[in-house]
DNA sequence: GTGGTCTAGACCACC
DNA sequence: GTGGTCTAGACCACG
């Protein structure tokens, strides 16, 4: 699994690894009952601290996406496609709905504010 | 002025009291040479710490956004309305850009996403 | 509010930290909007280390037991006497549910597995 | 001997066979001087590590349950139906004791959680 | 002052 | 080897 951490961007750390596990798992890079990278292993990979990769594998515990395989480490969980495939298109409508929100409180018009996300979709 | 705060939505209040009053004067709700509210006033009609009024104000000081008037206060600078146009531009312009970054990485289809934002126009 | 830790019954620390504070709420003992200690007041009264602390509150947020109040610290959510409620019916109901399963598999009787529960609620 | 393990519920495996032959003796289906299944055997049926299973087995001759039979393996031992008979007791004993003391500590009344281990009979 | 994040390192149970 | 827990201490943004 390959993992893309920008420490500038404000996103703590533990959320981006968070969420490139689940996009990985949305877009059938990682597959159900596929282990995830262990806790150490990734730190060192990441040059990050094994407890920040805790966290992030802990938060997805929670949220049902990894479970705990005993002794042998952490796995996809069967429900995780679904989850995931919903969770990546709830963060990405969540920030939508925000920039938008500040857009017309901005006053800005329908055709100024898609004529911006165009080219930002282009630019990128 | 009226100012919407949000307490728990993570951007920073005094952020928030800058971004209002952008965006009043970009929509004409405030125009050159006029005074915005004291310190005092708004931090007390806002129930929010009068350090935070004095952060937000100072920063658009900085910004060229406001200009001390001796003994009276602080007005509404002649080149505001100018910045203000292009900043309320640029805030929406970097939000969207990020956004966007999120939705590739996330592996969505450029159509995926436009419905995403034509659908968030709409409903709020 | 009163916090009763056992540092050898296996229950995580930051995890009985979290069902005290719910159930102080459950019980009353704390409402709607009131502030609990923050972490580092509640860390040294306990005599554990602030983090522990922060994990446990840092998961009560996530439960929606407790909202962030920017500069003054965290404050009790609306629906968190709903949720306290129902949580520690849940935890019980859990704990119950585990703990009979065990005896049945264990082959006892309704009436013997009674018996104990009498005894144990008495003697406590 | 029918083993039911769980790896995802927290208690150790080894402590889950170790349970599962007491009870099984307890109930008559191991009777004294019979053999339980090798550690290779079980282990294979149970696709658990053998060391799991010797760990299991190493608890039960310490407590007694099981006897070596030079050459031929482990077998149920004279003493083994009374102490699994009061082993069985003890763990839900001690079970109970707990979540008793949890439910008061949450403030529920005797009634409901009596309530609560009914429903949890019946239903399980 | 507040909470949030990260690092570092220790200890544990489990396999 | 695995993950889980806890401690200790540093830095940051915010008010």
């Amino acid at each position: 699994m390959i993992c893309h951490i920008d420490a500038t961007n404000g996103i703590p750390i533990y959320e981006q690894i968070g969420r490139q596990v689940k996009y990985a798992v949305a877009n059938g890079l990682l597959v159900i009952g596929e282990h995830v990278p262990s806790v150490r292993e990734l730190a060192t990979q990441l040059a990050v601290n094994p407890n920040t990769v805790a966290r992030a594998y802990r938060e997805l515990q929670q949220g049902g996406i990894l479970v705990p395989i005993r002794g042998t480490g952490l796995a996809i969980a069967p429900e995780a496609p679904n989850r995931c495939q919903e969770d990546r298109l709830q963060i990405v409508r969540d920030r939508v709905r925000s920039v938008v929100r500040e857009a017309q409180q901005g006053g800005l018009q329908r055709e100024e504010f898609l004529e911006i996300v165009h080219s930002a979709w282009i630019v990128t």
